[in-house]
DNA sequence: AACTCTCCGTGCGCTAACGCACATACGTAA
DNA sequence: TTACGTATGTGCGTTAGCGCACGGAGAGTT
């Protein structure tokens, strides 16, 4: 059993332990716990307190923000792109926000506390590699948390829908997705019915088909030309940022 | 005149310089560049490189994303409290999106390998107090932008009006802030007339007055109360990361 | 095979915000 | 003072999305 899911995952599956230089991934690998991550469960509560940073690896979470009176709105996804917990190392240990698992799977913890003495740890006079790396990731969140702004903003439910699906694709290795649109809905901070709609639409268009929790995209390309602009400034910001030029390459 | 400027004006009007501790800031407020930033000047374009980080002390610069087919939306505002061009710290260099003055005034600019230098600048074997508090700054930045989004998916423009007008008087010294509804409304990604209406409410009940691009506030209480959650969240965790009670609060 | 739970489909009326068009009123500068 | 440019006020019709209510239908369980 332990065997199994040792062959199946491995810390290269999280693109950001994959693209560490060779030393410093061999100093931290013995640290890397690999823990199942259940649909729903809460790693990051509103004010809590971070002990272990995340990378997922087939699991994808949430951080969104709920709202006095419990309407809640996506601000970011994360998944084997990322990492949970940037407030460890940008110094302020907490957010106002909320994690929670979108997507049932697996993933890797590693100490706070180890995270940040290699964070920490210079090359010389520069800054050290795992910095370096963790910095560029934060500033991919950004631009996904201001495109998330802008989008809200600006674009129907059918376009956010289509750039959430393709953002949520991307994170996984088939392409279907286990969802109800009872859960895309509350992502999204719009009503249930109007991801039924929108969904039907693209499915009418083939771009997708889906049975209850189950969403298939057929069409990926179609489905890229039908979402808004926001899925591409994403897309091409965490490529420019995060290309792993040589190592494990981010599939497009 | 340059004397009167210079008596006017000094480093410490920003926050972020305010805070450092004084030897950074005896090495760096030599290389302090003050120079004035005209209403609607673009410092920071979509892409583009940036050769200084900027630190407003009485300009009010407003970060956002335009889309293809010419429409905008805030992503976030920069002023006394905060410095412009995070990305070269980062790692990115560049960003997808613009910085305009929204507010013209002064402010301070310092060149980026400068800035760098000093970032990079280790205290044994902790990182140094600048890049500690200005990656605060980023986090706290993080949380204006999330909740930037958070706010325009659910509250209204009365609500999101309010919002920006406390955010904005934060910033500056007076109650008065000029600014037209057309260029609050291109802030906010809606319509001109719809930022008509809801001034003219707030008007109505006395929380504000206006005047051919002049706003004045009023009762700055009930315009709190008026406002969504969104500017307290906001506002609270810039007070929590960095707090500026008394000089140094640097290394936590 | 029947049951049941939850997910999905659909049809209302309702409202906030949009887009457009045009009227008015302010303030600077001739 | 008058005049002009620009900011603001207002009134449409239109629309996307909301809230609610309920009907139907998978999929797993007993």
């Amino acid at each position: 059993m332990l065997a199994a899911t040792s062959l199946l995952h491995n810390p290269h599956q999280n693109h950001l332990l994959a693209s560490l230089p060779e030393a410093i991934f061999e100093r931290t690998a013995p640290h890397l716990e690999l823990i199942p991550m259940p649909l729903g469960e809460v790693y990051y509560e509103c004010g809590g307190q971070l002990q272990h940073v995340y990378f997922p690896i087939t699991s994808i979470l949430s951080l969104h923000y709920v709202m006095e009176d419990g309407a809640s709105a996506e601000i970011a996804g994360v998944g084997n792109e990322g990492v949970l917990g940037i407030s460890l190392f940008m110094g302020g240990k907490t957010t106002p926000s909320r994690a929670t698992v979108q997507t049932a799977g697996y993933g890797y913890r590693l100490k706070g506390q180890l995270m940040l003495e290699e964070f920490n740890r210079a090359g010389g006079r520069r800054s050290g590699a795992l910095q370096n790396l963790l910095l560029r990731y934060t500033q991919a969140l950004i631009t996904q948390i201001s495109q998330t702004a802008v989008c809200n903003r600006h674009h129907s439910v059918e376009q956010q829908l289509s750039r959430w699906l393709l953002l949520t694709l991307d994170r996984l290795p088939t392409n279907e997705l286990t969802m109800t649109q009872e859960l895309i809905a509350s992502m999204l901070g719009v009503r249930r019915e109007g991801i039924t709609e929108a969904a039907g639409n693209l499915q009418r268009e083939g771009l997708i088909s889906y049975r209850r929790g189950h969403i298939t995209v057929i069409d990926r390309d179609r489905l890229e030309s039908h979402s808004c602009e926001c899925y591409h400034v994403v897309k091409k910001e965490f490529n420019r940022l995060l290309s792993t030029n040589g190592k494990v390459k981010v599939p497009v």
